[in-house]
RNA sequence: GCGGAUGUGGUGGAAUUGGUAGACACGCCAGACUUAGGAUCUGGUGCCUAACGGUGUGGAGGUUCGAGUCCUCUCAUCCGCACCA
């Protein structure tokens, strides 16, 4: 019979399915892992990117149950987001159908692939079920001042209708439909993601090693940790009155203390209140006023195409050290959102201060010795720096925080570049965030008996304004504490909110999902996960989110664990043509297509072998028929089978072909541990079984084939579940899958051991010697051999690698 | 500009971590079997050379008996952040 890769695979999905053979033991004492890919949005069907991830995982998995390990392998649906909207504004389905039927659909895709998931723990985050619990987790959160609501400059996306978190902002345009982001004034809730800096930038320590370098660097960019001064600039007399005795002052940040005495001007930024009140009280001429609106107007990133443009504000304010007079502009490279809006400017040391001064005549004024030319950003001894002239900066930084602390006139700060998560979306398809507004009471948060807080069925969707706002009933409501009539919130949550615990809620167990989140115990158990798998575009977004909101969980009882993601592997983009696969350029590659051309055996094989799974794979239609070619191969073989175990073979009686097909054999098995375990290089592993099976395929012994048979099934069977079960079913009854396959010693010992011979650092020949042999006589055939290239020379050093080489190290006698 | 990677045959990629570079596979070439095949099997295949031999891991140096691997400089490509004071 040949390999029908379609019967086979049909007939052990079903099977596995009645048998329910992925499901974790509920006993919390076994050893465990916990696999984890990331899960998928149900988008509509699977693209080759989903295959690589979750053939990756799966490997894994049933590598780990094969060794006896309880293992979590979940699966579900990160199920609300924009597209489910935008498909029912394109075609009238409703977001909730719309997901649902794409998820069923998807389901029996993964299905096909014979990936070997947890059913029972599977669910989609549009559930209410898992609503209910996430919304006590924001209630909780506001309770314990983590989640606030405030009015500010937000991203506004006009095409998505909605607010993007700073994470969710890549070069100035939407994450998800590329468009440029406004700025915008409005209100929305925000978690304090800033207050758990510190904990995120340190425990990137513990990861480095298990998480690629490269996202534990862009963590530790994003977070973007200073520290330096923070002070009051103190406003003249005659600036306080001209702003109406609004203002006393502003606070600036620096990093450079130790150039406060260079300071020349400060600049604040168009959005800082201070200029707002200048503006709007037309205390600025209009042309001015105008030209600094059009800055505002403007987004960061085009702000800094622009030439670096400002206005003099006609205020000043006093140095805090030399009580000088500093003269306040606007600019528009300050930025509204760091470091308070404004900054002082030293044009001698700072490069952008420097462009600012030198277009606009401002002075300049060296304060550190060091470089030849202006400006210096560089560290040295501080001159016309008062009492802090020839300290040097390192010094002179500490010793001017401390000053300006002892004289009450600033303090020592740390500042970071990321923002507080901004979670209001302004959407319809998104967890409700469960809050009320109230006429007497203001905010209140709905009464935890009463979640979740679901989204109404009835809906509009146009793609204008917000459809729960726009909803004739449902934002109407009673009060949670005083009964009168009141106002729900009508913003959703970011969709990456969901994402952020999905990992514990897997590690639930189903049973208890009606009642609780989190069930402290499991998570315990189950987490960290040991192997996470997923694309580097969450490098930022979903695994810094989840990290954070692992640590609040965390402080709010649900469970002990640090970091939610012990181990992570980025997997690499699956490119056709040398680009990304994707619909719009027209070379994506059907999964379904081709598990019924070849099969899920094949497309799993092909995916693993053609790169190591942190590089990008180029899709290749012929390695794929090479791909098939092997499973065949593999299949055809069970012919040479003879007998239903493991043979005890007299490995002294065999033949150099069998002994080597033996040692190909033992290799692989070496290998597997070393690429299940930890370099995940599948490519290497299949390599050896194909090494294995070329070398068995040159020998006769029935006995070395019923063996090698027996165990590159059992290495193989994580990549190719399908025909490795078929087949080891057939041979060996299963045996061969359970309990490890011990490393036979007696087959590495070799009769005779094979040294090249280098001379000169050249390989020139190679010798066979008794593996007892004593240096000496190796040596010494080694000479005997390489003879020809030794006329004329002199040994002036020799090397003796054991079991590999000798080489003579040679000069003209 | 800052940060992180990566450079090995025609192609995807190996290399026990300083020890025979190119495993395995794709492609290509030759042959066999076939009515035929885009099926299967066998053999060959880094480059230069008729051969002996030489040469070869982006480039240039260095350390070493020995370097794809370590060090210095350099070039190229990719990714992330980007006026963060």
């Amino acid at each position: 019979m040949s390999y029908k890769p379609s019967e086979i695979e049909s007939k052990w999905q079903q099977k596995w399915e009645e048998e329910g053979a992925f499901e974790p033991s509920d006993s919390l004492i076994q050893p465990k892992k916990y696999i984890l890919s990331m899960f998928p949005f149900p988008s509509g069907r699977l693209h080759m990117g989903h295959v690589r991830n979750y053939a990756i995982g799966d490997a894994l998995a049933r590598y780990y149950r094969k060794q006896e390990y309880n293992v979590l392998h979940p699966i579900g649906w990160d199920a609300f987001g924009m597209p489910a909207e935008n498909a029912a504004i394109k075609h009238g389905r409703h977001p909730k159908e719309w997901t649902y039927s794409n998820i069923d659909y998807m389901r029996k895709e993964l299905n096909s692939l014979g990936l070997s998931f947890s059913k029972s723990r599977e669910f989609a985050t549009c559930d209410p079920l898992y609503t209910k619990h996430e919304q006590k987790f924001i209630i909780e959160m506001y309770k314990k001042g983590l989640l606030y609501r405030e009015s500010t400059t937000v991203n506004w996306c006009e095409t998505c209708h909605t607010v993007l978190a700073n994470e969710q902002v890549e070069e100035g345009c939407c994450w998800r439909c590329d468009n440029p982001v406004e700025l915008k004034e409005m209100p929305g809730y925000y978690l304090d993601i800033i207050s758990y800096a510190d904990e995120l930038l340190d425990d990137l320590a513990q990861l480095e090693g298990k998480w690629p370098h490269q996202v534990i660097t862009m963590q530790r960019n994003w977070i973007g940790k200073s520290q330096g001064l923070s002070f009051t600039f103190e406003l003249t007399e005659e600036s306080k009155a001209k702003l109406g005795g609004k203002f006393e002052g502003y606070e600036v940040f620096t990093t450079r203390p130790d150039t406060i005495y260079g300071v020349t001007y400060s600049a604040l930024a168009p959005e800082h209140p201070i200029t707002k009140y200048l503006i709007e009280n037309g205390l600025l001429e209009d042309d001015v006023a105008e030209k600094i609106k059009a800055i505002a107007n403007m987004t960061e990133v085009e702000r800094a195409q622009q030439e670096k443009e400002g206005y003099a504000l006609g205020i000043e304010v006093i140095h805090p050290l030399t009580g000088e007079k500093i003269p306040v502009w606007t600019a528009n490279f300050v930025l509204a959102s760091y470091g308070g809006g404004a900054v002082m400017a030293v044009p001698a040391h700072d490069e952008r201060d420097f462009e600012f001064a030198t277009k606009y005549n401002l002075p300049i004024k060296r304060v550190i010795e060091g470089g030849e030319e202006l400006p210096y950003t560089g560290s040295g001894k501080l001159v016309e720096s008062g009492r802090f002239s020839c300290v040097e900066s390192d010094e002179a930084k500490i010793a001017i925080i401390n000053y300006m602390e002892e004289e009450g006139k600033g303090k020592g700060t740390t500042n970071y570049k990321l923002r507080n998560w901004g979670v209001s979306r302004q959407r319809y398809w998104g967890a409700p965030i469960p809050f009320v507004h109230c006429p007497s009471c203001g905010l209140v948060p709905e009464k935890i008996e009463n979640l979740p807080v679901a989204l109404p069925d009835d809906v509009e969707i146009t793609g204008e304004g917000n459809p729960l706002e726009n909803h004739p009933t449902w934002k109407h409501c009673a009060c949670p504490e005083c009964g009168k009539a009141a106002l729900r919130e009508t913003d959703t949550l970011d969709t990456f909110v969901q994402s952020s615990w999905y990992q514990f809620r897997y590690a639930t167990n189903p049973k208890k999902w009606e009642e609780i989140g989190i069930d402290k115990e499991e998570a315990d158990y189950w987490l960290g996960v040991d192997q996470y798998i997923g694309g580097i575009e969450h490098a930022i977004l979903h695994l810094l989110y989840a990290r954070f909101f692992t640590k609040v969980l965390r402080d709010l009882g649900y469970h002990d664990i640090d970091e939610p993601f012990t181990r992570l592997l980025t997997q690499g983009m699956v490119l056709k043509d040398g680009a990304k696969m994707s619909k719009s350029k027209g070379n994506t590659v059907d999964p379904d297509a081709l598990v019924e051309k070849y099969g899920a055996d094949t497309a799993r094989l092909f995916i693993l072998f053609a790169a190591p799974p942190q590089k990008e794979v180029e899709w290749n239609d012929s390695a794929v028929e090479g791909a098939f070619r092997f499973l065949k191969k593999l299949y055809d073989r069970k012919a040479k089978v003879t007998g239903s175990t493991l043979p005890e073979i007299d490995h002294g009686t065999l033949g150099k072909e069998s002994k080597l097909a033996r040692v190909k054999v033992y290799e692989a098995i070496q290998k597997s541990k070393d690429v299940y375990e930890s370099t995940f290089a599948f490519n290497t592993l299949i390599a050896a079984c194909m090494e294995a099976l070329n070398a068995l395929d040159k020998q006769e012994s029935s006995e070395v084939w019923t063996e090698g048979m027996y165990i590159i099934l059992n290495l193989l069977e994580p990549i190719v579940p399908h025909v490795a079960t078929e087949l080891s079913e057939q041979l060996f009854e299963r045996k061969n899958f359970h309990g490890k396959i011990e490393v036979k010693d007696e087959v590495f010992a070799q009769e005779s051991i094979l040294y090249v011979v280098m001379i000169g650092g050249k390989k020139r020949t190679q010798i066979e010697v008794d593996p007892g042999a004593s240096q000496e006589e190796i040596l010494a055939a080694a000479k005997e051999a390489g003879a020809k290239w030794l006329e004329g020379m002199q040994v002036v050093k020799e090397i003796v690698v054991p079991n590999k080489l000798v080489n003579l190290a040679v000069k003209p006698a």
